[in-house]
RNA sequence: GUCCCCAUCGUCUAGCCUGGUCCAGGACACCGGCCUUUCACGCCGGCAACAGGGGUUCAAAUCCCCUUGGGGACGCCA
């Protein structure tokens, strides 16, 4: 019955690759484990660098132990879900590689699978229907939390036998003793008293079904054998497991990963600068250095910093999953991110930087000089945007000198050293690294100066500033034609200085 | 307020389960130095923590209790 539901629910949910993976790829199905795990964002804002970390521990736990990733989309308040978040959801998790194996589901298309739970219970007598209005709820909590007590539903309808009518709601009945423990894998054993708790409503009176409910019956209708998300759902957990134990089905495994907090040791969110991923996309982030950051951010592996996505998939566990919460820190991303931009193809990250160069008009057209132009600097790049602004000089047709840098290198003094310099280079058939070395040991000699001596003037000539690549990395990745036009010009420069 | 969770350098963490090898290790940041054609990268060094108090024990960062502090939940939101 289960799994009839389940291939029906999979038969409308708008999905392709769940049929690409049963047809392309049916020996991975085979050799599946059994842990299914599963993301369940509700599309109500932007995917946010906290959801990203849940659906990355739910992702590596499924994908270490060979089992299968769900993405579900939790759109039952039908007032503030919005398709615009789910696609941003769905564009997010595709850039940071994060790929599911069913879904994504939306539970909009699911509520005749959550009517029907909802009569079994109303059938067993573990539900009821609830004619209290909002507003008389919402007195009763005011006056709880005045006298300082526990706001709970005081069972006011528990016993009324209420029949189904207009603007009711459906609550479960919790029971009245004893107490209810979840035994998880991060935090251990946590026992709340049922008294704690109160009768949940589990159907709303525009008939869809609550969080607490509708969450139960997709993660046992779906198989979900590992409840992997923040730990601001520990306390939901134990009136979800009445829910399972009322419907007979088995409790599946849960893990509580701590929250992500702000500078400030608070929940992290707008206040705290950027929580949306394609901020930090926009920022210049490689969505690998954002996983290992994030997977760093409250679990562990020895000493090791830094992970490809690979090893994350070997190594990740549970096990070393910490129980308190982590304060999100830039400068830690920023170093992973430089670290993963060194250890980075340039091919690979050509592709990434892209955006950037567009949006600073720069011509992209030739893939190759600008990979090249990539490989100098990456190691002089926090992100990517500071890679896109560093590029300039060598996708700039005319460089502009900077105005100090100017003036304070290219003086009348360089002319001669400059002009010699010209002249050589032009005459150059061969433009290698050597002869480059040759030429520049001749100038030294002949002048008897120093390499430091001409160097800088000649970075100044060739970007427009005084921060750079080496010089003969961007001697040779500019090319002759571009350096000799560019010293041509700065020997320009230099005259017109001179005279004014 | 009630309930639940948590507690090692400023931050992320190792160590804690299975007490001694820890006057606590690594990383980011910061501060020195080296390398050097600039800036970086890299390398070397430095600063810096077991929240407090009680136990248990020959011995506690590690086990127990209390206090304090922080976080979360208490919705016809998820």
């Amino acid at each position: 019955m289960i799994l009839l539901i389940l291939l029906l629910n999979k038969a409308c949910a708008i999905q392709t690759h769940t049929l690409y993976n049963l047809i392309i790829k049916p020996e991975t199905k085979i050799n599946m484990g059994n842990i299914i795990t599963r993301f369940a964002p509700s599309p109500t804002g932007y995917l946010h660098i906290g959801g990203v970390r849940t659906a990355l521990f739910n992702w590596l736990y499924a994908r270490h132990n060979n089992g299968k990733f769900i993405l579900r989309i939790e759109d039952t308040d039908a007032i503030r879900s919005t398709q615009e978040s789910t696609d941003a959801i769905l564009d997010g998790m595709r850039w940071l590689g994060i790929d599911y194996d069913e879904g994504p589901f939306l539970q909009s298309n699911r509520l005749d699978i959550y009517k029907e739970y909802t009569q079994k219970l109303l059938d067993s007598g573990h539900a009821y229907y609830c004619d209290c209005t909002p507003d008389m709820l919402e007195a009763k909590r005011k006056k709880a939390l005045e006298e300082n007590q526990k706001p709970k539903y005081d069972g006011t309808c528990r016993d009324k036998g209420l029949k189904q009518g207009h603007d009711m709601v459906i609550r479960f009945k919790t029971p009245l003793t004893g107490a209810t423990i979840i035994h998880d894998d991060i935090k251990g054993n946590v026992s709340f008293q049922n008294t704690e708790l109160d009768d949940l409503i589990i159907q709303k009176s525009d008939g869809n079904p609550t969080y607490n409910f509708a969450v139960v019956v997709d993660d046992a209708t779906m198989g979900i054998t590992n409840i992997i998300r923040g730990d601001d759902h520990l306390n939901n957990t134990p009136r979800q497991i009445n829910i399972y134990e009322a419907l007979g089905l088995p409790v599946p495994h849960f893990a509580h990963v701590p929250m992500i907090l702000g500078q400030d040791k608070t929940g992290l969110s707008k206040r705290h600068g950027a929580t949306a991923v394609t901020m930090y996309k926009e920022m210049g982030f490689l969505p690998q250095a954002i996983i290992n950051y994030l997977a760093r951010l409250g679990w562990s592996h020895g000493d090791q910093e830094i992970f490809t996505l690979d090893e994350l998939i070997d190594k990740f566990s549970l096990k070393n999953v910490g129980k308190s919460a982590g304060v999100f820190n830039l400068e830690k991303l920023e170093w992973l991110n430089s670290q993963h931009i060194i250890s980075t193809p340039s091919e690979i990250i050509l592709p990434h930087l892209m955006p950037f160069l567009k949006k600073h008009s720069l011509p992209v057209d030739d893939k190759d000089y600008i990979t090249a132009g990539i490989e100098t600097l990456k190691k002089r790049s926090k992100t990517l945007l500071e890679m896109a602004d560093a590029i300039k000089f060598y996708l700039a047709d005319d460089i502009e000198i900077d105005k100090k840098a100017g003036e304070k290198f290219l003086k009348a003094d360089m002319l001669s050293y400059m002009e010699d310099i010209y002249l050589r280079l032009e005459k150059l058939e061969k433009y290698t690294e050597k002869s480059l070395e040759n030429i520049f040991v001749q100038i030294m000699e002949t002048h008897q100066i120093k390499f430091g001596k001409i160097a800088q003037p000649l970075r100044v000539a060739l970007t427009g500033t005084t921060v750079s690549p080496g010089i003969f990395e961007i001697i040779i990745v500019l090319g002759k034609k571009r350096v000799v036009k560019r010293i041509k010009n700065a020997i320009q420069y230099i005259k017109m200085i001179k005279t004014s």
